[in-house]
DNA sequence: ATAAAAATCACTATATTTAGTGATTAGTAA
DNA sequence: TTACTAATCACTAAATATAGTGATTTTTAT
């Protein structure tokens, strides 16, 4: 009979089994299999015939945004639901953007999944109350167009890379041996990083990148 | 008749679920209450008289190591295992040190919970294989005394003044004016402070601070 | 196709931090 | 009393970080 198929992405084995043991709950659910990496999972998802693919974003080792662009490259018959421990409008929009159906925030019930689930799976799109109310607000505060939610300028890929160096008490040489790109460019990184999340010196930025988790 | 008690905390609603979830399979096993905050969990833990408390650390609104602190100064009956998604030595010494009985990573497996609950409930410690590996690995580098910690020499009244005035990102120059005392003089303190920390630089000097709670 | 953003590099100049060494004075604990 | 620590200051030298300006190339989005 037809079972919806899920697959689940998520490098925590204790996040796998507990997203098992929910959806075991739901007659119509199918676990076809799950991922504590990002090896070959197109191949994966391709072979067990997924339909939904339920994915943690925040992955220290794999990048979930890569794992998506990925998707996108490839193109994949399955329906994703972003799983998030942050609730950031602008990752939201990412992940929407590079082809997500549904987002849940962490702090969601367990029972919405499975309610998110089905609605994927029919077309529809899914996202818990949190993310919801995030996303109204965000909306009606930009005349429709969703934007970053904090004050500050979000610093790039690129600044942020070097903003963790910066952290893990490297020097400017050193980042630019590492990166092997020169001295001058690093330079101009961190004053623009500096002049982003307006703080004065490398202890506003070491304390910035605690405060936001950016380490 | 004698189930193990067991309360959960943990601020991802989704997490909790998976565990009722894993824990539901045990039939000795009763979860009597969660926690989704900080909010009164001690005396939400003596009301349900809990055996065992399963609780992750790694929570951005609350602070799993103020948790434990808090139980330690009031005490409390129960066993407590942590879940993290970190597996520094240092953390784990640390909650070990705050009266943790059991450290699980996150990506050990569910059943590994099981196996830890039963443990820690008749008194004697659990840690996950991963964990386990670093612990010894930590400790055949050291000649049996863990390091990591801080076995810091402690630093003056006078040092932790300066030091504090640091990381308010104050320069040597201002904290001399503000002190009236001779740049020279600031000089030394931060050498001294920088010595006794073990840290190489002012970014050192701040994550330590903040690390230690000493701002 | 084109405009905007991101990433790259250079040059100058100044400010600040780090390293090493040494020294004086005041308080304190054995 | 003596030895120790804390707090103070000085001098030199080198390494790093900050500030300002300007520019080229690559990538991304419209």
């Amino acid at each position: 009979m037809g079972k919806i198929k899920i697959h689940l992405i998520d490098d925590h084995q204790i996040v796998i089994d507990g997203l098992l043991a929910v959806l075991k709950l739901e007659d119509d659910f199918e676990v076809v299999g799950f991922s504590l990496n990002g090896d070959s999972i197109h191949e994966r998802l391709t072979a067990n015939k997924a339909d939904v693919v339920i994915m943690d974003i925040n992955m220290p080792d794999v990048d979930g945004i890569d794992i998506l662009k990925d998707f996108q490259k490839k193109g994949i018959p399955c329906k994703i639901i972003v799983l998030s421990s942050h609730d950031e409008i602008k990752l939201i929009k990412e992940v929407l953007n590079l082809g997500a159906n549904g987002y849940l925030s962490k702090k969601c019930a367990g029972e919405n999944i499975a309610e998110a689930v089905r609605k994927v799976y029919n077309g529809e799109q899914y996202f818990c109350d949190s993310i919801k109310d995030k996303m109204l607000t965000s909306f009606s505060n930009t005349n429709g167009v969703l934007k970053g939610d904090k004050p500050k300028s979000t610093i790039t890929k690129r600044e942020l890379e070097i903003l963790q160096l910066v952290v893990k008490e490297f020097t400017t040489k050193e980042i630019s041996e590492q990166l092997t790109i020169s001295i001058n460019t690093i330079d101009t990184h961190r004053k623009n990083i500096m002049r982003k999340l307006e703080v004065k010196n490398t202890i506003g930025l070491v304390k910035y990148a605690i405060k936001n988790d950016l380490v």
